[in-house]
DNA sequence: GCCTTTCTGTGAACGGTGTTCGCTGTGCCA
DNA sequence: TGGCACAGCGAACACCGTTCACAGAAAGGC
């Protein structure tokens, strides 16, 4: 098919063993693991090709055996915290059950916020990556619609979901004092006058107040502005 | 109301010039210039402090007589593409005031494609990007809705028509020998058949149908689901 | 006028990053 | 058993953001 094998390939098509020479130290699963305790405790940002293969008590290049750059490892840990996704059965009724497949996307925003960083960025291509897609397009299957529009659909779906958390988790992904210098500017404006309505909504506002459940509220409208489709 | 002077401020609160010493070489506005020049040409990830003073013909270090850090000089950069930002008169009609807006910003996200990457983490917090904020609380006034719920539509509204540009541009942005890798995977996967709701809305999409106004169909409803207004 | 103070720009340096390369040794296959 | 392909490693390269001490220049106070 290809001319001999020069063609870069995904990672999902390299077997990861090829039986000749020495057995592997260690595996993908494993090395995934490692990546994604790191990221759970200090964001994407602290994964890095030398912290990883430390974690799992290799030299610092090692990793290059099993991974061909820095970006596949991201791929590899994004699939292994899908792969948690708890996909619900279908009932047929299509809007509950793309939420349901929303909120599956959600816990695992929820438990590991650094993926939003990476499923904002484009829609996930491994193996439990296609299997959320499937999911998704398997509740838009009642839905009249191109497959085009249904392909937009999911791939823009998982995008807002990530959106959404990204914005309920951005008080906790920043730093203190970057908050408080923000909220300092912010101040300023308001008090400078030249911004009423915003000056408004901040004196009207309960700082506690986090509105409960959007993506239930966002979702099911979001979905019929992609499809046209009537409610059902 | 501080002690003495210590308390990291927001560059914004910053005075450029303090009057004393000899006159810098160059500006805030020629520094962000020059960084969405090599934005604009390379993405985000080929803004580095070295390559921005070289653009403006300076030392490596001369830039952090300007900036207090990279993060500052990208928003230094965000608010200097949002100045373009045109926002059309109210007419009153919310929903259609507030998809201008959001058809502003989106021009903006279509100049320089990196902005998509910024406004997905967070809310602009620069002059004008209070004053994009501004423009959307304006022309969700006639809503009746707690200042809370409105602040939370405007910032997710930002973040969204950040993550629908995003979508659009994904082609665009990603390089063509991982794109052809993600191809081959994604073949695979629809011929090993464990996938059909994704095998059948591959096959029936026609590649070159992007569709069209994705802005315009989906924000009305999503307005509508955040702040939770009848139609009007 | 001078002097002090304050600021600008610089070059070197530190610790970190992703990645490449050549090496040693090991284990499988023929 | 010989040969070969692979695992792991250490050094190295080219970057990155950032800090620091130091040169020189311009403004303020006297």
């Amino acid at each position: 098919m290809y001319a001999e094998s020069e063609r870069p390939r995904s990672i999902w098509l390299r077997a990861e063993r090829t039986g000749r020479g020495p057995a592997p130290g260690h595996d993908r699963a494993g090395i995934a693991a490692a990546a994604v305790r790191l990221a759970d405790a200090g964001g994407l940002g602290s994964v890095s090709m030398r912290k990883v293969a430390a974690a799992i008590g290799a030299g610092a290049t090692a990793l290059y055996r099993y991974v061909d750059s820095r970006d596949e490892l991201v791929e590899l840990m994004l699939d292994a915290v899908l792969a948690d996704l708890r996909l619900p059965p279908r009932t047929g009724a299509w809007r509950a059950d793309a939420l349901a497949v929303a909120r599956a996307l959600d816990d695992v925003c929820r438990r590991h916020p650094w993926t939003v960083d990476v499923l904002q960025a484009q829609p996930p291509t491994t193996p439990h990556g296609v299997g959320l897609l499937e999911g998704a397009l398997a509740a838009l299957e009642p839905v009249e619609a191109p497959g085009q529009a249904k392909l937009e659909a999911a791939a823009l779906m998982i995008g807002l979901v990530a959106t959404i958390a990204a914005t309920e988790l951005a008080a906790d992904r920043s730093t203190e004092e970057w908050r408080s210098a923000q909220e300092e500017y912010l101040r300023a404006v308001v008090a400078a006058g030249e911004h009423p309505h915003l000056a408004r909504a901040i004196a009207t506002s309960t700082p506690a107040a986090g509105d409960q459940d959007l993506l239930g509220r966002l979702l099911p409208r979001i979905l019929t502005g992609l499809l046209d489709a009537p409610e059902s």
